[in-house]
DNA sequence: TTGTAAGCGTTATCAA
DNA sequence: TTGATAACGCTTACAA
C-alpha cells in the first residue's frame, strides 16, 4: 500500500465516483454540489456512491480554480496567551459557522516572524487575514496591502494609515483605570504600561496621563515601566527594579490582568498585601472567562465583540464588489470593580 | 480592478515573471527553488524580477500536483482554554520551525464539530492531524482511519484501539495528588472530575481510588463529581449541590487547574478559607505560565513536551516510508505543592 | 542549461 | 440533463 514519497494512501477522486456510477466527473461534481440541472436520480445514485466510497473532496483543487479557499488567517503574538486564545476562538467560531477554516500563526511580536506569516498566509491562497500587529515598523503593512489581500488589523493600530481596524478604546480604558485609582484617594500611580510601538500600550499611557492632568496631579516619568516579553523587561525584574528604587507609590495601573496577576503575585512574594499595601486595576477583564480566585479590579473591552466585529470587516471585504470606505470601529471600555482596589 | 466574483486582485505568477524575464515558466520555477541545473545569471535574473513584481507562489497549486501541503491541522476543545492554548502554541512553533502551517480547529467538546473539522481538515489536504478528542464515541477515529490521513491523538486516548498517542501519565497524577491530600491528613477527599468519556477523567479518578485503597480510605461514590462546560454541570452549579448537601468533606482533588481555580473562587464566595477550611490540589500547573497569585497545589504534566513530542510523532508517521509499530507515549506526571493543600 | 508536455482534482464554459 | 474541453498555477519527467 505504500506508495514511497508521496501519501501513502488512495484519496478517493471525483474520477472514482464517475467511474462506480458511469456518468463523467463533470456529472458527479454537479450532482455534488446540488446543482439545479442534474435528474433526481443521478443525483441520488451519485450520492450513495460518494457516501459509500467515503469521498471528501479536495478543496485545493476546486480552489485553485475558482480562485476562493474559504480560509482565513489569523496572525497574532501567541496563542496560548489568553488574551489572544479568546479572540482566537471566537474568529474561529465565526468562521466556522460560514464554514471557513482559520489558520493560527503565532509571531511572538516578532517583525521577521511576522512577515513571515503574512508571506506563509498568502501562500496558502487565504482569502482574508486578520492581524494583530506586532508593529514594529509599518513594513509588514505595506507588504500585506501590497498582496491585494483583505485585512482587517485587531486592537492595535497605526496612525497614518488607512486600513480597517477593529479595537477597543484604550484611551478611555486607561483613563477610567487611573481615574478610579485617583478616586478611590491614590496620588502616586505606577503604570506598568506594554512595549511602546504598540497603540494600545500608547493609548492607555495617554489615558493614564489624561486622568492624572484632570486630577491635577503632577506627571512622574519614574512612575511609568514598560513591561514586556523579554527576559530584561518580564514583570519580575521591573517590579523588582522599582521596589529597589524605594520610589513612593501605592496605585498601579498595569497594561493587562496577566501583567496585573503576576505583579501582585511578585508583590505578595515581597511580602505585600493587595489592596490593603497598593490598590491595582487591570486590563481585559480575562476574569469573565478564567475564574480565578483573585478578584481583580479590571477593564472590560469585550473581546468576543471586537473578534466578531473584525471577522464581520473582513467578510464585507472579501466579498464586496467595490472598494468602499475604511472601517474603523472603536467597541466601548468599561470599568469593573473588584477588591483589588 | 475589480474583477466580480473572483479575488479582487492579481496576483502574481510564475507566467508573469516568466514574461518578463524572457524565459519559460519551468525554468523560472527551478530558478527560484534554486535547482542546480540553472545558470547563476538567470538565476539571478528571475530573482530579481519575482521581488521586483512581488511575487509569493501560489503553494496550494504546488501542492496540488505535488501531493503535499506542508500544512497540519490541530482539532481541539476550546482555544481560549490555556489547556489547549498551551498545547497549540507549542504545536505551532514546532510546525513553523520546520516550514509547516497550522490549522486549528475547535470541536467545543462536541462530536458533531468533531466530525466537521476533521472533514474539513481532509479536505484541505492536510499532511497530518493532531486530535485531542472529545470520545463521544469512536465513530470520529474511524472515519480518520478510513482517510488514511496520519495522525496523533493528544491528551486523550481510546481503549482497545491501536492510534497512535500521546497523553500524560493521568493515573499517576490522580493518584499522586490524592496521596498527597492524604498524607496531609485528610480522610475526606472530594473527587471534582471531568466528563466521564475522557479517558484522562477517567485515569484520573482511577489514580484517586489507589490513592484510597492504598491509605485505607473507603471510597464513597458521593464524593464524586463530574464537571463540564453544559450550564448544568458547571463547577458553579456542582458546588453549590454538594455544599448544600451538607456530605463531608476537606480535600479536594480537581479536574484541572481551571476547575480548581473556580472551586476556590465559589468556596470564597461563600466564606471558606483555602486551605484552612479546604486543601486543594488542581492539575496541568498552568501557574508556570500564567502567574496568578493564588499559588495553588498542582500535578505537572509538561503540556509543552507532550506537544512537541506529539509533533514529532505526527512527522514520523507523514515522512515514513514504511508503516511502523505504533506509538504510545506517557509523559510523566509530578506533584508540586504550594500553599493551597 | 533550458524548453516542452503532461498532469494534480476540481470547476467553468459551452456544446450536444 | 449530460458530456467534452479547457483552465486554475504549479511541479515533474523528459526531450532538446
Amino acid at each position: 500500500m505504500v506508495m514511497g514519497k508521496k501519501r501513502a494512501f488512495n484519496k478517493v477522486t471525483l474520477k472514482d465516483i464517475a467511474v462506480k456510477t458511469g456518468v463523467t466527473i463533470n456529472t458527479v461534481s454537479r450532482a455534488l454540489k446540488d446543482k439545479e440541472d442534474i435528474a433526481q436520480g443521478t443525483r441520488e445514485k451519485i450520492k450513495a456512491a460518494a457516501q459509500e466510497l467515503g469521498y471528501i473532496s479536495n478543496s485545493m483543487a476546486g480552489s485553485l480554480r475558482s480562485g476562493l479557499t474559504k480560509t482565513i488567517a489569523v496572525i497574532l503574538g501567541d496563542i496560548s496567551n489568553p488574551h489572544f486564545g479568546i479572540m482566537a476562538k471566537e474568529i474561529e467560531r465565526s468562521a466556522r459557522k460560514h464554514d471557513y477554516t482559520t489558520f493560527v500563526i503565532n509571531t511572538e511580536e516578532d517583525d521577521l516572524l511576522e512577515e513571515k506569516a503574512i508571506i506563509s498566509a498568502v501562500s496558502k491562497n487565504v482569502d482574508g487575514i486578520i492581524l494583530c500587529p506586532a508593529q514594529h515598523s509599518k513594513k509588514n503593512i505595506e507588504l500585506l496591502k501590497k498582496t491585494g489581500v483583505p485585512f482587517v488589523l485587531l486592537g492595535r493600530r497605526f496612525e497614518d494609515d488607512d486600513s480597517d481596524y477593529v479595537i477597543c478604546d484604550d484611551l478611555n480604558g486607561g483613563y477610567l483605570a487611573t481615574k478610579h485609582l485617583i478616586e478611590s484617594g491614590h496620588k502616586h500611580i505606577l503604570c506598568i504600561t506594554g512595549p511602546q510601538q504598540i497603540s494600545s500600550s500608547r493609548e492607555r499611557l495617554q489615558g493614564y496621563k489624561q486622568a492624572l492632568l484632570e486630577g491635577n496631579i503632577d506627571f512622574n516619568p519614574d512612575l511609568v515601566r514598560a513591561v514586556g516579553t523579554q527576559t530584561e523587561n518580564n514583570p519580575r525584574i521591573v517590579m523588582k527594579d522599582i521596589l529597589n528604587e524605594n520610589i513612593k507609590f501605592t496605585g498601579i495601573f498595569a497594561f493587562s490582568d496577566m501583567v496585573a496577576w503576576e505583579v501582585i503575585y511578585i508583590l505578595q512574594k515581597n511580602g505585600y498585601l493587595v489592596p490593603k499595601d497598593f490598590a491595582i486595576v487591570g486590563f481585559d477583564n480575562i476574569q469573565s472567562r478564567i475564574f480565578v480566585p483573585f478578584p481583580l479590579t479590571t477593564i472590560s473591552n469585550s473581546k468576543s465583540k471586537m473578534s466578531r466585529r473584525a471577522y464581520d470587516v473582513l467578510m464585507r471585504r472579501i466579498n464586496e464588489d467595490e472598494v468602499s470606505d475604511r472601517v474603523n470601529e472603536i467597541i466601548d471600555t468599561i470599568l469593573i470593580v473588584r477588591s483589588s482596589s
